[in-house]
DNA sequence: TTGTATGCGTTATCAG
DNA sequence: CTGATAACGCATACAA
């Protein structure tokens, strides 16, 4: 129970060599004997050794930290979807002895904060979570010259820096054109935060689709919201009571797509009987599996799917990887997402493809 | 746009002063002249200077940082009611200036990344998430002397240790007392990991104010897993489906409430028309506001109700506090639980009060 | 009110 | 293969 803190001088000491020796044998330099490594190792697990953190960032200008600023949105809320990422970006920081920072920031605020935990020397690296289309955060980390991995993308092609996304836009396009080979032809879009890159290219995906199809996309049945429950069922609410209701719904993460369900459920209505459902599924672990799977193992929702928690520790990867070799080029990888066939879509319902009053018979179902 | 990294000789050289001067007016001792004091933090701000963290750290012994070590679920996920609490916590770190550091750790495995972080002085204090009902971490920490602070807590009226807890045992007698108030008298526990201190109080909480109504709890229509969506749904189906099915169900959080309200759609059931449900609400930001509010601002959920959001602010400042003052004693919070009233609890629907062959005629319904 | 000297616990440079 | 010794950047006891 020796409490003491034991300190590579106390070690050597105890061990009659110089701390030099010690420090290299420990660190795994080639030049120290094989016997005196293991002695030196073995002393250092019976003694309790810790090298000091900070004394060893000091001396070697590293902290072995990745910080991340995560952003407070509207609700000042902490997006869910995050610790889905962090169980993929923290497994791999333990595996190569990386910590993780943690701070928060008002949305627009995050520079002042990245600023201040590089300047500091208490990171090597950082994330950068949900980017704008056009976010000042990357011209600012590319000046400052830290390394760091976008969670996204920016602009078009970007290739100044390194980043992992989704290919929200071809995703939303097949998701449409899955539903419009259904039948669908009046398709509501449940879209994150349009200011967000993401939810932007998941729109242009959507409207690309229609208009293949020779359909105008239709402003009263298109939102842009934080991806919460109740945004989904604000959203389902409105557009399935309204006049002309859509037939299919295209809801950007199964949290709105909860709400989504409720709206359904209080409506009298069923899916995809009534109204098809497309989601995009983070597979958020706490959903899973299978984004709520069925009795038969097929999941609930028909989604697009691609794992935020792999994205995470490739993105954690790619970091680790960048701050080892710090001459490097930046690297970009883009996903794809998977067409998940569920229960919640269908073909278009009989009456839909009849008349333009299928507005009154929705709401007449009640 | 001075990029190079300035320190404290720089700046000291900058305003011909000495280092120990710009510290002390840095640092706010009283008896640096006010003169110099604002000089100096002009200067300070005009070239950027930002004291770097491991040559603080070193210096003082004090690391600045928290540490939370977050346990791998069964399903190897990260508790998504992780993000409120790190939204409570993450405001008060950054208004104190404290870093906030985050590792994972499979689930048993905690104390070797407490040991590892504390150590090497990563950490002035750790927080404890999830406490198990004889959770070896409480003992190993004190006997590392570090401070801490526990969310939850374990055995009978803890004393050596601080603490911050919802009053798990009377809130699920009082959500059990007013269901029972409304006829129920068969009512199903869809709760936690029991292992869990908090689980283990809720379902003594359950099965007490049965108990004092001389109704014997039934382990048939009592559940224990982690606390996900899929798990709602299929002890909801189980129960629902099975003989003798109960008239009310007691959910130990909104997610797997999300699962329970599935499988009531899927049923074709209602609630509360057919089945009742009563939830603890942790008021998640990301299903707020209200637990997901109905048209008329009243919450769908009727809930007991108390903010982990809240409880991660409450608790981040009593660790502060705490590294504050070393000599202090462990403080406690035992906070009441509210009780919600929503649109998922009413009175024992009739057939119920009728026969005992109720559970044909639910899933006659079907 | 300001300055000097020293220590914090490592790693790295340079000799041996 | 090993060992003195000098940084690293700040805080602080002690002097002035």
């Amino acid at each position: 129970m020796s409490r003491e803190t034991v300190n590579l001088r106390k070690l050597a000491e105890a061990l009659g060599l110089s701390q030099t020796t010690v420090s290299r044998a420990l660190n795994g330099f080639p030049e120290v004997s094989e016997v005196t490594r293991a002695r030196v190792i073995e002393a250092a697990r019976r003694l309790n050794y810790r090298p000091s953190a900070s004394a060893a960032s000091l001396a070697t200008g590293k902290a072995r930290a990745i910080g991340h600023v995560v952003t407070f949105g509207d609700h000042m809320m902490v997006n869910p979807h995050f610790t889905d990422f962090l169980a993929g970006a923290g497994e791999v920081y333990a595996r190569f002895g990386y910590e993780m920072l943690l701070r928060l920031a008002p949305a627009g605020g995050e520079e002042d904060v990245y600023r201040d935990m590089i300047s500091r020397g208490r990171v090597d690296g950082v994330v950068v979570h949900g980017p704008l289309t056009d976010d000042p955060r990357i011209p600012f980390l590319r000046s400052l010259g830290i390394p760091f991995v976008v969670h996204g993308r920016c602009g078009e092609d970007p290739a100044g820096y390194s980043w992992i996304d989704v290919n929200n836009r071809r995703a939303f396009m097949r998701a449409c054109d899955f539903l419009m080979d259904l039948g669908h032809r009046r398709i509501a879009l449940i879209n994150g935060i349009e200011r967000m890159n993401f939810a932007d290219r998941r729109r242009q995906g959507y409207e690309a689709a229609l208009m293949a199809r020779g359909i105008r996309p239709d402003p009263a049945i298109m939102f842009s919201e934080d991806m919460v429950e109740p945004y989904g069922y604000r959203a389902a609410m409105e557009v399935l009571t309204g006049r002309d209701p859509p037939s299919a719904l295209l809801v950007s993460s199964v949290l709105p797509a909860i709400g989504v369900m409720r709206a359904v459920a209080e409506l009298g209505l069923r899916a995809p009987a009534d109204v098809s459902i497309l989601v995009f599924d983070d597979c958020l672990s706490f959903l899973q599996p299978g984004s709520a799977a069925t009795p038969r193992g097929i999941p609930f929702f028909t989604a697009m799917r691609s794992s935020i928690r792999l994205a995470g520790r490739r993105i954690a990867e790619l970091l680790i990887e960048q701050i080892g070799t710090p001459g490097g080029e930046p690297k970009h990888e883009l996903w794809e997402a998977e067409l998940v066939v569920g229960h919640t879509t269908g073909p278009l319902p009989v009456t839909e493809a009849v008349g333009s009053v299928s507005g009154q018979s929705l709401k007449s179902r009640r």
